[in-house]
DNA sequence: CTAAACAAACCGACTGAATGGTATGTTTAT
DNA sequence: ATAAACATACCATTCAGTCGGTTTGTTTAG
């Protein structure tokens, strides 16, 4: 992907690659180690091309973020839509999420999101904000304690896998938190 | 506490508020954007004092962690030794630790810990290996699917409050991941 | 239909500020 | 006198952001 200089424009791929590209090198370098110069490169641009689509380094973070909140809220609604029961079902889509196939911390949106959150504090608040809504949002179904320790443990397995600290049975976790959102065990 | 020059020396004073200060500007704006001159003039000091104490970043870096280990680690054997019940006892410590009081991010040592964790991956290799050998050392006591969810959901909490994700009740939050330690709630 | 005019996409060189670290001087304590 | 505990000055590098230019794409006037 050389001489993006004199090959045929196409914006959109060039964007599309320069998300990519910064989230790949932040999850692999943390958020503050990765330079524009650096997601220029990975997408076969220079930073003069990098600074066209996003002013400065901030907007570039921003746009990475309402990226991935993008897709996390489709992936839940969608979850949502397709889960029969009503009780919880907010919080099983948001352990789905974070359990998900591909959930190695590289490309895991759930787990980009969070290096973002915990490195900007731009993000956070604009985080704080999502979270705040879809919890209101999801009021009738999803209240409670027994919920809200289900969804915070849920955050805590991607920190422990950020952190490398290995967990010993990701399966049996995985079924465990899904069944605590059932109400029989819920009292 | 200006002119540090021609004061009293006090070294293990001087050395002290480094480590206080460095962890202080590491809750405020995150580590990688603490400097070491930023460190030096919060503690009183300018960066050629702080470099004398600390040979580079890094070293002051492991010096915090180090501090902080130890802390937590005196925290957590107090609480165990005090704890009659020996089932779940390192991880009732651990959530006791988690909502110690002072649990304010700024103030939190679990909370610093993390923020250092997810930051530098020196200091990740260390954290992994500590924790994988306190799960060795209370095998006996605190092995099991319900309990690591206790502790994620600990993790967790902190997660939340760094994300500025309020809880809306921390006390009852507390209670209840204390509960889930206790044998008869763990099938 | 075509060519000029304009706009968007991108390059490459440069700048200025921030920062980690070094080297050396000065004061205090033993 | 000697060493530890600082300060001051300075260097090298890294990096975000600027600027002027070049190439490609699109629109519009004739």
């Amino acid at each position: 992907m050389q001489n993006a200089h004199k090959r045929k424009k196409q914006p959109q791929v060039v964007r599309r690659a320069l998300l990519d590209q910064a989230i790949a090198l932040t999850m692999r370098d943390g958020l503050d180690r990765v330079t524009l110069q650096a997601v220029a490169a990975a997408a076969g641009v220079t930073k003069g091309g990098l600074l066209h689509h996003f002013a400065n380094k901030q907007a570039l973070i921003d746009a990475v973020f309402d990226d991935l909140l993008d897709g996390l809220d489709g992936k839940l609604d969608a979850l949502i839509a397709a889960d029969p029961m009503p009780y919880g079902a907010f919080t099983r889509a948001y352990v789905e999420v974070t359990f998900a196939t591909e959930w190695r911390a590289e490309v895991n949106p759930r787990a980009s999101m969070s290096v973002l959150i915990l490195s900007d504090a731009r993000i956070r608040t604009l985080w704080s904000q999502w979270f705040a809504a879809r919890l209101t949002r999801h009021d009738s179904t999803d209240a409670g304690v027994a919920l809200a320790v289900v969804r915070l443990a849920a955050d805590g397995f991607w920190v422990a896998a950020l952190s490398d600290v290995a967990q010993d049975d990701t399966a049996q976790l995985h079924q465990t938190l899904i069944a605590a959102t059932r109400p029989e065990n819920t009292p």
